[in-house]
RNA sequence: GCGGAAGGCUGGAUGGUCGCGGUACGGGCAACUGUACCGAGGAAAGUCCGGACUCCGAAAAGAGACGGUGCCGGGUAACGCCCGGGCGGGGCAACCCGACGGAAAGCGCCACAGAAAUGAAACCACCCCGGGCAACCGGGGAAAGGGUGAAACGGUGGGGUAAGAGCCCACCGCGGGGCUGGCAACAGUCCCGGCACGGCAAGCCCCACCGGGAGCAAUGCCAAAUAGGGACCGCGUGUUGCCAGCCUUCGGGAUGGGGACAGGGCUGCUUUUGCCCCAGCAGGUCCGGGUUGGCAGCUAUAGCUGCCGCGGCAACGCGGCAGUCAGAGGAAUGAUCAUCCAGAGGCUUACGCCUUGGACAAAAUCCGGCUUACAGGCCUUCCGCGCGU
RNA sequence: UGGGGUGUGGCCUAGUGGUAGGGCAACUGUUUUUGGUACAGGAGAUCGUAGGUUCGAAUCCUACCACCCCAG
């Protein structure tokens, strides 16, 4: 392949801006009882939000978040990149408002998997969650 | 060429595509957006020391307690760091290592074994005298030999003696004193003493020096929100002079001012000095509740980096020139592709081809050190051995 | 950022300079028709790692590793 990442220079700057980032620890708590899907680079873990929450509907969060378990600060600081970069490239287009998506990562496999493997295990799990919540 | 020692540098490169944080300059009412530039380390790590800075009623001084450091001299803002020297140990050497003050200030400990573990003494064996046929017994001498132990009351050699012993002598060791060299640690040398002084201070301790506590989530400001709450502490107004005017029945009385004593408060272990209060009705501590926003601190100076000159053996200091070098804040510095450069493996006589694949580890107020981790590569100096000239 | 603690057979724990001890578990044997119980027996330890002090270290000192707890 050569690498195309066509696909996110197409994303409009409108639809990018609605990516937030989860910061609370309440968010990410609530996340944990929520629908999950495990690959071997990551566990994805999806939530509708409530109408009462103090957030706009049409807004899709992200929140990423690795362990002591995935090793040191130089290993969970790439696995968090790379689980964003993903993000970033996949969710604008496929990712279904009012959501909260969570990526956790896993120890070993998320830094070294090939980036490829890694965006259509991500494809994959969406599709899985979104067949699951309708 | 082989083996080794010391020191230093580096820590993949280039280019696309898509992103993130900051600054500057623009655009926009604003949300936002355009361009340019900058954006992890030698250890950013562990958090083991030392500081800067801020607060603690002023963070002031002395003594004690407690903690730390520990050959000498120098460097430094400071240090437990660095440099040089001394001494001891290791190595053929280059060089490396060392918690390296005091054991005649005192206390304590030295298991087992051994007669005895520092006060002195004597198990076996030795020598002399007496007794006994003898085995041996009694008295005395001596501490050299054996044995035990990690360690045994100076060592070796000679003289000496009944046997022996620093009893005497030489050398070595030890202690004391003098002289010489050195700022000093210490070294050298001479004289004296016949030996008295075992080890452990990373056991207590003694000596010298150093140290107030807390930490950027320090601290200051702004805004918002909630409550206008609960509990506790502090209610002590004393004594004595001086001054001023006032009242007076001439005894004195009250008021005001300013002192002293008593009392109270203040050092995040105690205490002394010290400081504050002394009449102001306000205040302090804790709990509960709310906010989990913004700005400053915040990155530039004991600066740092490069080059040059001077002083110094060196650490380092002084001076000049040039440059300026991340500032996030639930936390940016990334992802991916291609080519190349090292490295590893396989195939090949070889050229080469294919596969694989980048060490340790990421700022969190800043700085100086220490310690620990680290694939590979490069440079300089030195030592030993071998070979050649 | 600062402070505190722990590490000993598979598990829990004692030991504070002088031979590493106890309980549970596991193993072997006896008892029992068998199992359990009971009884008897033996084995099993780099004392977290590495250095040092000492004649001698689980113990004292230093550095490191792992885990746990606390405060703002």
């Amino acid at each position: 392949m050569d690498g195309n990442l066509a696909s996110a220079a197409d994303i409009p700057p409108a639809v990018l801006s609605r990516l937030h980032m989860l910061t609370q620890r309440a968010d990410f708590q609530r996340a944990t009882r929520a629908p999950h899907a495990a690959k071997p680079g990551f566990v994805l873990q999806m939530r509708k939000r409530r109408a009462d929450e103090p957030v706009a509907p049409d807004v899709i969060r992200t929140g990423f978040t690795c362990s002591k378990k995935v090793g040191n600060a130089v290993a969970r600081n790439r696995a968090k990149r790379r689980l964003r970069e993903i993000a970033r490239l996949a969710l604008p287009q496929l990712g279904l408002p009012g959501h909260d998506y969570v990526l956790i990562g896993r120890k070993g496999a998320t830094a070294d998997l090939p980036f490829a493997q890694l965006q259509a295990d991500f494809t994959a799990a969406l599709s899985v969650l979104h067949g699951k919540s309708r």
